[in-house]
DNA sequence: CTTGACATTGACGTTGCGTCAACCTCTACC
DNA sequence: GGTAGAGGTTGACGCAACGTCAATGTCAAG
């Protein structure tokens, strides 16, 4: 006794297209092959076809499938680990829809877009919850409105500034001079300078940044690629971590 | 001023094949290309990637970012009809850790995979729901319990009916008899038969069905088309229905 | 001139089938 | 025996968003 492929498509509540795919990657093979090349399948493989279903309506792959079927894997072993899965892309997608939530109230608040406050192809925001973690979310809520308070004209003055100093800093890595040198410590200080003009975070304010603060930073660059990346890599940022120590060991 | 491709990638982020990609798509254009056919891009071409990659950590296709991007989707829009997603998404999973979970419950139960229960072809556990919305909870509970509890042998025996009653069922269908012929009524009294023989159910036990189970059942063969299947299709399953309903009239 | 870093354009792989396309085969009816 | 019509077969492309070779050209530095 046995069914021709669109018998057990219906049976099962699949497709024949199915059939022949699992039948291609040998997931499930017919029974019996006619000779004329029709797929023929029994009670096995029917039995066998239910199995798999039920294994792809909890969410496992096709190989995780092939495995527990043929006995590599035991059932829960492979449910647990698929479960794994499961809880971690939930996660996922609870960050991304409070992410997504929060982007639509701005929106609907009339703020602009975060990521046109771009900072010297540099978003500050997008660091919001490292700057949070290390320094407040005070500092972080009233550096953001301070930015934001900024015309779009001073905020290209800031950025000309960032810019030009991020690539003195480079051109100064790249020539290999010394951390120590008259020419590093000259570019720290244009650093410090800059800091001090962002008021309501921990280095900005009249006063400037802190000893703690500003060598804090320089350990940044170097422990984040992303900051790295705009010192010209990893040695740049560690020339620029060096200075920036040597700097506040001298005046701060 | 402007930067290569991989000043570009390490400034965003992501990578040169990436950026290559989005140029391929037209998603995001060069802002220049050397004589040598190298990208260089500028200060809008790095805003336009900020935007991009904002949305893409949000989740959204790139083709839904670059209707955005293009001015023809609102932001918000585009958000919203994400958000949807995101929570339809959400419920599928939260749907389908529970199952899991209450398959790995099963097995560590040691209670063998329903799919193993399988009848003819036909896992009358995966319509647990659908059961239980009609005929209440109990009734699926006592059904299945009464299942589970039978003999392999006992097993193959109700399958074998079944099975033999659907070829029966579908032959008659395909024949073109009239619902209301002996023939097709004593096939209808073979279900009812076949019904009574499961005790626990609405339709089980020494009484048999009632009037409106057996009528029930047979418009829910026409309905749902996973049960049709069994019938030899839509046709087939209408002619049982009006089998089933005119021995109904006629007998309970 | 050589070397190494960086650039280019293909093109395949990934996941699970849906969807043609081109072409047999079986059953039923005239 | 001819002809539909339903159903079967084997390719092969498409999808999402790039990762990952492969083969080859280009640029800056020693």
């Amino acid at each position: 006794m046995d069914w021709s492929i669109q018998d057990i498509a219906r049976l099962s509540g699949t497709t024949s297209r199915t059939l022949r795919h699992y039948d291609d990657i040998g997931l499930l093979k017919p029974s019996r092959i006619g000779g004329n090349g029709y797929r023929y399948y029994d009670e096995d493989a029917l039995a066998r076809l239910q199995r798999v279903l039920l294994l792809r309506e909890l969410g496992l792959g096709l190989p995780a499938i092939a495995d527990v079927l043929e006995g590599q894997t035991r059932h829960a072993d492979a449910l647990l680990t698929h479960l794994h899965w499961l809880r971690k892309e939930q996660e996922r997608l609870d960050r991304q829809i409070g992410a997504v939530e929060t982007t639509i109230r701005k929106l609907e608040g009339g703020e602009r877009l975060m990521a046109e406050e771009m900072f010297d192809g540099f978003d500050h925001t997008r660091y919001k919850d490292e700057v949070e973690e290390r320094w407040g979310k005070d500092a972080y809520a009233t550096s953001d409105a301070w930015w934001r308070s900024q015309t779009a004209e001073q905020k290209a003055g800031w950025k000309a500034a960032m810019q030009k100093l991020g690539e003195d800093w480079i051109a100064a890595a790249k020539a290999g001079i010394d951390p120590d040198s008259d020419e590093a410590q000259a570019l720290a200080q244009r650093q410090f300078e800059w800091l001090r003009g962002i008021p309501g975070t921990p280095g900005g304010g009249a006063s400037g940044p802190t000893k703690e603060y500003f060598t804090g930073l320089g350990e940044l660059y170097v422990a984040d690629p992303r900051f790295g990346a705009n010192y010209g890599g990893q040695a740049g940022a560690e020339f620029v971590r060096d200075a920036m120590a040597e700097y506040a060991d001298r005046n701060l």
